[in-house]
DNA sequence: TGCGTAAGCGGAACACTGTTCCGTATAGTC
DNA sequence: GACTATACGGAACAGTGTTCCGCTTACGCA
């Protein structure tokens, strides 16, 4: 999960956190939810620490990348959405679920102001973001598009990093989205993995 | 053109410009365009003043917002590309045409470092942009659309903005785009706008 | 319980960047 | 050549990301 030594209570257990560390993280996880929401996630440092009540260095110090901390931030959604996916298999027909598992990841990113243009800002901070986000719903959408081109739905010729990468794009809205865009071209381009010649 | 009462020796060609006024634009418009190709779009305007041989005074003394320079630089091309549409259209069935049409745009913004990116972000910076690549492609993608529609080739219910904005965004790339990525994604908006349940 | 020390703290300092503004320079007209 | 409007450059300023160092806190051990 996270990519560098930093937020050590989660990554190993057995490593011995100060209590003061602890709480530290925890206010700063607090208030980067909350900046995050009303602000987006790539609201100012300082923004974020006058909301927790720490030093921007006590930031840097747990999570040196911002990456990380977006990442710590929403990493029990992020589960959530790709966990929801073998349900939703086993729920509907193939076709279905792949679109109902989409239409979620769609949400996922619409409700998190910025998070996609992180992801393709090739900025530094966030470095590792996009690989976390892959090693998560990769996998996911991969299993959803094998079942759906095995029932003879869609086409079976489409790279799932590829469409994951389309959708998230596709989710931050523009200067002319209005409601329901994203929702309208991730459809069309379903469509388009079921429109054969 | 231009959205703000800059360059103007463009917009107004009967308002008197000094002689080193101009000197100043064009030195600007040639380093800007040499450096948003090799730094992007959004490259710091110490690069550009520095290159072009000027203070920063007097670049937002002619640009005062970055979408006027990004503007200027791009103008010519842009033009071509939304005049190539009705040349398309005569040469090429309707969906042919779309096609092609659409792959020319996408080349453009993929030439474009960053300018996709921008057009996106919502800074104030690239205020008037949106609008201005609007006010050009969205009549040349939306008689490619009539046209291919009309031809019962593609069904009648896309926005121009909508896939136009679309292909902008696709065309962004990602962490994970590889040779090819936005043609395939651009490739299936145009399968999913064939397809009828 | 007290001590020693490692871990952790906060925020000033620093570098970078967008933008403004003012004293000086230049261009154009008469 | 003189006058004046236009244009100049870059220092100053504010915002932001990041580092680092003197000070503080927490924890383990005797």
């Amino acid at each position: 999960m996270p990519t560098t030594e930093s937020a050590a209570v989660d990554a190993c257990p057995d490593k011995r956190v100060r209590a003061d560390a602890q709480r530290s993280m925890d206010a700063l996880l607090t208030a980067a939810a909350e900046v995050f929401a009303s602000s987006g996630v790539d609201a100012p440092v300082r923004e974020i620490t006058a909301k927790a009540g720490v030093g921007t260095g006590t930031l840097y110090r747990h999570y040196p990348l911002r990456s990380d901390l977006v990442a710590a931030v929403f990493r029990h959604e992020l589960d959530a959405c790709a966990d929801a996916a073998p349900v939703l298999a086993e729920q509907y027909e193939p076709m279905e679920a792949l679109s109902r598992w989409l239409e979620r990841l769609q949400g996922f990113f619409a409700t998190k102001r910025g998070l996609s243009a992180a992801l393709h800002s090739g900025d530094s901070a966030y470095e590792h973001l996009p690989d976390y986000f892959r090693s998560r719903f990769v996998p996911a959408l991969g299993s959803l598009l094998d079942a759906a081109a095995a029932a003879g739905e869609i086409r079976a010729d489409v790279d799932p990093q590829e469409l994951l990468n389309a959708v998230a794009q596709l989710s931050m809205g523009g200067p002319i989205a209005g409601e329901g865009y994203a929702t309208r071209m991730v459809q069309l381009l379903l469509n388009g993995l079921r429109y054969s010649d």
